[in-house]
DNA sequence: CTCGTTATGGACTGATTGGTCCATAACCTG
DNA sequence: CAGGTTATGGACCAATCAGTCCATAACGAG
């Protein structure tokens, strides 16, 4: 009945988050978003509003897929294992500094100042908690964990830990390191 | 011989400090600044030569303020206390959003991509390492810390974890969440 | 093939950006 | 009090910002 799009929304979106993973909101120019989206700027505007929408559907998106990974992370291996390998998943290394996170970035550029970037984010981050919180209450039962841990605050330590190891990995850590923190912080739910 | 400065150059900075620390780099515009800071347009090009070399010596004598509190911080008690301490110090709380971390939001907004500020970073975290580190040190010769382990990579967890709470704060979380993730995470040391 | 509808790209907008210019004010030394 | 020097504030600048307008293009339905 009308004009089809020329680009598929799912991937302008993905590169849309990649634009606003490497400068933040602010620092991303309507430009930056057009040229990396591959898209004409009324394109844009017709497609998905305005920046701020664009952005919030892309954080909304990069939420979804950053907790889809951890659970795949979580599905196997030990309670150990999973929950290292859930740290360190998608935390993205020195050389690829396209990869930054954008929860985090957010979180810092926003704080508290947006009320719908807060509901992303605390919804994400309730997600997070409880697929963590799960697994520690395996490791509990499986006799790896120590029975007195409350799971919940377990979950909610190991989120700011890997908040912590996705500021490392922005700042240039490597791998290892971070494997190596991850690994000593994990310890303490013995 | 000439005319004098009416404002205090540190009182100007730690006004900087606040007004970089609130938006960012890129989101603190010269009037932000300007104002923030109580002075005027020229005086602040006159004084600090642009916005960038402001930016610069902020976030050093930021750096060097949150060391010096961290110090004081690990001085006190045992090596344990005194690192819970020095993890929770200056992290500000939901109330106060106006508090934010310089280095923390340096590393997410500029990643690695400026040379400047990649330095002054690098050398605040090898200090909070060692900082760190030398604590650990005395904990595992006091027999409270497992000998096994690595003092420095101990330290560089616990810079992990640092930012991973500074990230939390400026998310929202209370005193409280962030106290007992602390403890949790450094129950690895023992 | 024609018409209604939607997508597209380029020109354009007012507002804001970081930074400069310049006239004037305030100080210290002589 | 006079002269050299620096600080100050307001006007000003080109560049960039997010966002809009409009003429045109591309499609499906009739």
């Amino acid at each position: 009945m009308a004009r089809p799009s020329e680009f598929d929304r799912d991937e302008a979106i993905a590169s849309a988050i990649r634009v606003f993973a490497r400068h933040g909101y602010e620092a991303a120019s309507t430009s930056d978003l057009i040229e990396g989206m591959g898209i004409g700027r009324q394109s844009l505007y017709g497609a998905f509003g305005d920046k701020r929408r664009l952005f919030l559907e892309a954080l909304r998106r990069y939420s979804d897929g950053s907790l889809a990974l951890m659970n795949e992370a979580l599905a196997g291996g030990s309670p150990r294992e999973a929950i290292e390998a859930a740290l360190l998943v998608g935390l993205g290394d020195a050389e690829d500094l396209e990869t930054g996170c954008l929860g985090v970035g957010s979180i810092v550029e926003f704080s508290r100042t947006d009320a719908e970037v807060n509901a992303l984010n605390d919804a994400a981050a309730t997600l997070v908690v409880a697929a963590f919180a799960a697994r520690v209450k395996d490791g509990i039962a499986a006799g790896a964990f120590d029975p007195g841990l409350d799971p919940q605050a377990a979950g909610r330590m190991l989120l700011t830990l890997r908040s912590g190891l996705k500021v490392a990995a922005r700042g240039g850590a490597g791998e290892d390191e971070l494997r190596q923190a991850a690994r000593l912080a994990l310890r303490g739910l013995s």
